[in-house]
DNA sequence: AATGAATGAGCGTTCATTCAT
DNA sequence: TATGAATGAACGCTCATTCAT
């Protein structure tokens, strides 16, 4: 059924673009000048084009090594601009670190909302959510923005902070309002969701973590597990 | 229940001996010659202690500030040594970090098979692994381990490999046992369980990166959810 | 007295514009073809206006930070120019402040000699000195010129012939005119001095320098000290 | 007569030391622990002599190059250390600079009151003066602290303070005693002395100036131009 | 065995200089 | 002519590792 895309698919969907994109659009190095939105220069075009290069590059090698270990002249030389030139657009390596993860999650925290939003049954939402975190996490490089807050979240309290208060905390109060409607509609048995709607996404915390240490010589099957996890919560396939 | 020790909890606890033991006897630095089982001398329980104390500090000051990060001049001034000391009882930071790895998992491996084994009422067992998860190592640096092999397994495949091979393959392959019976008996409706044990696992792994992670400022009543969990796979406390 | 501008002070003055004035006249960047005495078309005079600017601010930013540390980018922006215009008029930073310090001397040299052709009785002449040096020197950024030439002479020996040469050795020779003259006539008993004119401007020296350096908690009062020193030269004020 | 060390010249010359000396003797890395007087390890020895070592190749180099352009990996080379040795004895660049002029003005610091106790006849001081500047300042390093000072001091506040309470004010008021004495004595008529004891030294500060500036094509004979300038203040050699 | 001073490769960052626009 | 984005050599500083004591 999520193959064909419904309405909701491409709604859920639509915290789409993966690649990274600067919170302001026309990356004028150091100084963006947010004029509105008007055609961008020549220039303007080519500096937001690097300063993407720079944040992709910056996720590749920081999924690689971590922060720490990552090295600001890979980063350089995988975006194709020299050492110096990562400093036109960013402060220092903790400052791209952190501009990165955000940059990552700006798309998804707009429109996270629109589950709550979104009146269809429980059932079909489910499995909706089960798709598009396949294809938009699972498949993506959003997954390793997610172990990138894991690993180093506790280095980067104010990252850690950021991602609970602009993700998780709206992704649980979303998916409160969803789970209390489904159980209200007795779509779903199982109450102690609503206080750990948590539990809901714990199965793809272990996909996205397993695939990441273990994928290689141990690959697990996320959408199935995940499947089996509504399946599961809604008593289906249980015989 | 749980509070009083049954034979069951007790087994179960017996994964718990927390301080690092150097996987090698009597911790000769360097060349561990394991001669037999023999009264140690003064000097080889000297070293021994001090093998350990430099895992324990390691053990901290990785959790606390990653692989690439964590000085070495500070783990030797945790365990109350010399920088040099350190080389005497291993090869490198790196070796130092996988042994630190395997050794604290070590003790677990052996007393992973006993779940299995035994044979209990699948309700008493999973509340009791509840327990013993959040006694043995969520109030414990065991959850430190855990978020290092996260973090870090990706730059240590063969820590990957040894924590997937030596501690998670046997847990599931345990899990499935218990959940094969759980079914088998009637006591569990979820079959999917079997081919994903992971599921089970799932919410822990959320406890311990939430409280690592977002603790400080949202903290996570992890035994709670870990019954709500149960509960919703037992079918217990829904109506 | 120095109080009305007499003939001798204004003619003393005249090494007047303090605003540095580059050597060549019509200020074409880079290649200044100076074609005859024209009347300067509008662009040659932006032209002259911003090599002007450009030479003003780096000669704040070279006093504030010394030559190595001082930053092109910020001479370019106190200038209010865009870094790469100062290399459409200076080859290079060295050039930069060799130019600079040329064209703050420049000025001066063509005055010098006026000391010795002027025919006053010493006395006059020297609290005359005392007055322009105030003037001229000490609340002008004349002293700051000074300051950079000790503090940087040793890395800029070109710089330091030139001053010795054009500067130093003119008002040496000058003063030995005009003192060899005092003493002739028998207002100055000292001839030690005809040797080592040095002695004459040796407070001024010791007053840039303890300002520059003192200056902003323990000030020296420069204009009593040098009256003073006149004074005990001239043996006045002594009984 | 200075040629003959007397009684006064020996004391005047106690400031004698000129090899930097770290205030703390036995210079262990970054613990300095002063204890007492006691003989020093071979380990003490070789880390203070080492200490030294980078202090005065330290020396050559910033006198050379600027503070800013000195190249710590020069320092290094030249104290026949490792680049990171400098680190072991100072915390940066800027520690390493002012704790070299620190230590080339101490031992001076401690000897500088004598001056004012020693009861002899003007004259006979001032020549000696003389000679001990020259011998003392002239012809050792210490002239080159004297002009980082002034290059320096606009850019390393806390240095030109110390200098100036340590040496300067101090200087400065033990001339006054000498010279107040002096003036009671009638050995000396210019009063204005008094007020102004840098016009005592501005010569010292033309010698060095002048000889590290310009001292390589035109040569300044320090001696006998502080020579006549005591004469001049004595009204000696005057007829 | 234990120490900790010493090393030097390595990395983050700066900034003079260039050059496409 | 003027700009300022881009470059990359250079340098300060760190830290894993070694080794004389």
């Amino acid at each position: 059924m999520p193959e064909k895309p419904s309405r909701l698919t491409s709604r859920l969907e639509s915290l789409r673009p993966e690649t990274p994109v600067a919170a302001s659009q026309g990356a004028k190095p150091k100084a963006a000048k947010a004029r509105g939105t008007r055609t961008q220069s020549a220039r303007e075009v080519r500096s937001a084009a690097r300063k993407e290069a720079i944040l992709t590059a910056a996720l590749e090698e920081f999924s690689a090594s971590g922060f720490a270990a990552a090295r600001l002249e890979d980063v350089a030389k995988r975006a194709g601009v020299a050492k110096g030139t990562i400093y036109l657009y960013f402060d220092d390596k903790e400052a791209l670190f952190q501009e990165l993860a955000r940059s990552m999650l700006s798309p998804v925290v707009g429109h996270i909302e629109t589950f709550a939003t979104t009146d269809v049954p429980f059932r079909m939402l489910a499995d909706n959510i089960v798709d598009v975190m396949v294809r938009e996490v699972l498949t993506t490089r959003r997954k390793d923005i997610i172990r990138l807050i894991i690993s180093e979240g506790t280095r980067f309290p104010a990252l850690a902070e950021f991602y609970h208060r602009e993700v998780l905390s709206r992704v649980i109060a979303a998916l409160r309002v969803v789970l209390q409607r489904a159980v209200d509609r007795g779509e779903l048995r199982h109450k102690a969701l609503i206080e750990f709607p948590q539990l809901l996404g714990a199965p793809l915390l272990v996909a996205v973590i397993w695939n990441s240490v273990f994928g290689t010589f141990s690959p697990l099957d996320a959408r199935a597990m995940l499947k089996a996890h509504i399946d599961i919560l809604l008593d289906r396939g249980g015989a």
